[in-house]
DNA sequence: ATGAATAATGAGATTAATTCTAATTTGCAT
DNA sequence: ATGCAAATTAGAATTAATCTCATTATTCAT
C-alpha cells in the first residue's frame, strides 16, 4: 500500500504524497509529466498546488520511488521506477513511448566509458523514430 | 567560408549569421550553449541579440549546420554538424563532454527500432560519469 | 490520545531558458 | 539603385520549474 512505500523510502506520509503516487501506480504504463499529474489529480477532485506536484515527484525521484526523463520534448516526464532500468524510444509523431532493454548496448556502454576513464554512473538512450501504431495520428506510411 | 555555407544551406546571408558561424568554428571543439554564444560574441565587441542567437542556431539546426543537444543540465547546447554522428560522455562533476561512437551499438538501435516496428530518425545516447582527468574539480579518486 | 517540534503544503511571486511581437533594418533579385 | 520579402532588434511574453513564507499537518515522545 502507499503508505508503506513512503514509509520505506523514509517520507513522511502525507496526502499529497499518496495521492501522487496512487495516480503515478494508476498510470503505470504512462510517461506523465508534472503538468499531467497536476491536471489528472485537479480532475480527480484532489485540490494539490502545482508546486507540491514538483515538489513530491523531486523528492520521490531522490527517494528512487521514480525516474525522471529530460526528453527532447521541453516538459520533463516521470514515472514509477519499478528497479528495472531500460531505455526509450518516442514517436516523434504521436510521442507514444515505447521500452527496451538491450544487453549488448548495456555491455558496450561501460566498454565505453572504461576506455575513456570514465566510471559510469548512468545513461540515458532514447531512439527517436515515426512507429507504426494504427492509431498513430501523424502516420507517414506512404499515404502520407 | 561561411558565406558560401550559408548560401549552400539556403540561408540569406546576414552579418549575425556569419558571426555565429564563425564562433562556432572558432570552438569546434566545445558545446556551446545559446547564452555562452551571446556571451562570447558580445566579449568580442559584436551586439548581436540574445534572441537572434536563438533564432540563428534554431535556423542552423534546421538547415543541418549545428546540432542541438539536450542533456540532464537544463541548457540546451550546440556544436558544429560535421555530418559525422556521435554520442556523448558528459562528466558530472565538471560538465567535460567527450564523443564516441560505436558501431554496436548503432547497428543493435535499429535492429531494435526494427523489430518494434519503428522508423528510426535519430537517437540520443549520453553517458553521465565521473572522469578521471586530473583537472576535474570534482574528482572522487579515492582522495574524494 | 495530546501537544510541541518539525516538516510539508499551497498560492503566488520568481527565475531561467527560450520564444514571440512589432517596429526597423537589411539582403538580394530586378 | 529600388522595392519587397525576410531578418534583426529590444523588450515583452511564455513556459517549465523553483522558491518564499504564512499556514497546516505529521510525527514522536509522553
Amino acid at each position: 500500500m502507499e503508505v508503506q512505500e513512503l514509509r520505506d523510502a523514509g517520507l513522511k506520509v502525507t496526502v499529497p504524497r499518496i495521492t501522487v503516487l496512487q495516480l503515478l501506480e494508476a498510470h503505470a504504463d504512462q510517461h506523465l509529466s508534472a503538468e499531467d499529474v497536476y491536471k489528472l489529480l485537479i480532475e480527480e477532485g484532489s485540490d494539490i498546488g502545482l508546486a507540491t506536484v514538483y515538489r513530491v515527484l523531486t523528492q520521490f525521484e531522490q527517494a528512487g520511488l521514480v525516474k525522471r526523463h529530460n526528453f527532447d520534448t521541453g516538459q520533463a516526464v516521470f514515472e514509477l521506477d519499478h528497479g528495472s532500468h531500460h531505455d526509450h524510444i518516442v514517436c516523434l509523431d504521436c510521442g507514444h513511448v515505447e521500452e527496451f532493454t538491450d544487453s549488448t548496448i548495456e555491455k558496450r556502454q561501460h566498454e565505453i566509458a572504461k576506455e575513456k576513464g570514465f566510471d559510469l554512473q548512468e545513461h540515458s538512450l532514447v531512439l527517436y523514430s515515426h512507429c507504426s501504431r494504427e492509431k498513430c495520428p501523424n502516420r507517414r506510411n506512404g499515404s502520407n
